[in-house]
DNA sequence: TTAGGTTTGTGAACGCTTTCACAAGCGTAG
DNA sequence: CTACGCTTGTGAAAGCGTTCACAAACCTAA
């Protein structure tokens, strides 16, 4: 095994569960690739290459089963378990964060929350209280966290990275606008508002022509 | 013109960019496209490429001079001027954003925040007050908005994306996990939390062998 | 002024991703 | 059972983005 399969690809997939989760509610039924890729923003064509990576999923003639499609993709995207998550940094990211309940709707539990600051710290959050960030160890440990997302500032991001890798965690969601030096065995993925506006700005400037001066 | 220049290489402008605004506070000096990409994270050869697509701004033997290339970036990417920004939805992820200082700092400037509830409408955050969305053309007509940022659920995401295109706004960065229409003049950006971490999901499968059962 | 060391800018090669195009397969209707 | 319409799965082709490799250019030192 071990096929080669693009961050593209896998970004699709996440899309395609999305509306095939949308779907659930009415009903089982089926969707062709052209119904999923209209839907999605993509092409019939790319939907099937995306999934004939992973298998044979559809009926010639009919399409795709709505119940079966998803449990395929929960398979594929590792979403079948609950993954326990760590929030680093208990500021207003993490705060959205944690209020966010489409992630353990999705499976991604946050089980922790650590901050830096002493009038956080032991303040109730849901279920869990901020804890001590110079406690992180024990703490990823005993929570047996396996994916940390980082909502601190840049300056500390970095430090706290090579702390959650040596605690073992293989997983880093980063908000901070750094590049993180991690081992190639970590996984890191990154979310950046302001790179996202400045290529909004740049496809502003394109096609309006550009107005400097 | 109109040169070709992909995403990809538009978000790696945006990372350079940030590097050398770490580096300004310092001095001028000069950055080899080697540095550059050492600490983005990607090959000197890349970057050469990158910036070879608008122009010559190193000296050979020498590198690239920090403040110009700065200058450049800035220009290449439409920063030289204020973008005026409205926010749609006063929850979480919008509180967080408009507290977000990076933004006003990198020439994102909120000048308006939208709401539909009645208990939010008229609270006063920062500099504006939260209006109504029921009066969304006059506002973005009145604060001459240019971009717009969708931080409200995914069911009202649809509706207000026409809204703000109708009101002639071609830039919108969207946090609901939807795929908005537009025509094809109006850019979208999208941020979701629930993919990045479903790509990590796909990658810790990956590596640690699937644990499915 | 010349030699040497360094780094850019860029065509060409390479590899990956997307699109194309069609045979194979499935269900339905008669 | 057969004919028909529709949709998948997939090699092949096309299109893009990244990497390679090197001539041209620049600074420094002597």
């Amino acid at each position: 095994m071990t096929r080669k399969v693009s961050e593209s690809t896998v970004r699709r997939l996440s899309q395609y569960l999305r509306i095939l989760e949308e779907r659930m509610a009415g009903n089982g039924g089926t969707l062709s690739s052209g119904q999923l890729a209209e839907e999605a923003g993509t092409t019939a064509a790319q939907v099937r290459k995306d999934l004939s990576l992973f298998g044979s999923f559809g009926k010639r003639g009919m399409g795709y089963r709505v119940d079966e499609l998803t449990t395929h993709l929960r398979q594929i995207l590792g979403l079948q378990r609950v993954w326990r998550v760590a929030l680093l940094g208990a500021g207003r990211i993490g705060s959205a964060l944690f209020e966010y309940a489409a992630l353990r709707r999705r499976g991604f539990d946050i089980v922790a929350v650590l901050d830096q600051d002493p009038g956080k710290i032991g303040a109730p959050w849901g279920g869990v209280s901020v804890q001590d960030v110079a406690d992180l160890p024990r703490i990823l440990r005993e929570e047996r966290v396996e994916v940390a997302i980082l909502a601190v500032p840049s300056h500390a991001a970095q430090d706290l990275a090579d702390q959650v890798v040596s605690a073992g965690i293989r997983g880093i969601l980063n908000f901070a606008p750094t590049q993180l030096r991690v081992p190639p065995e970590v996984a890191v993925q990154d979310v950046n508002v302001v790179t996202e506006l400045e290529s909004l700005s740049f496809e502003l400037m394109r096609s309006s022509g550009n107005g400097a001066g």
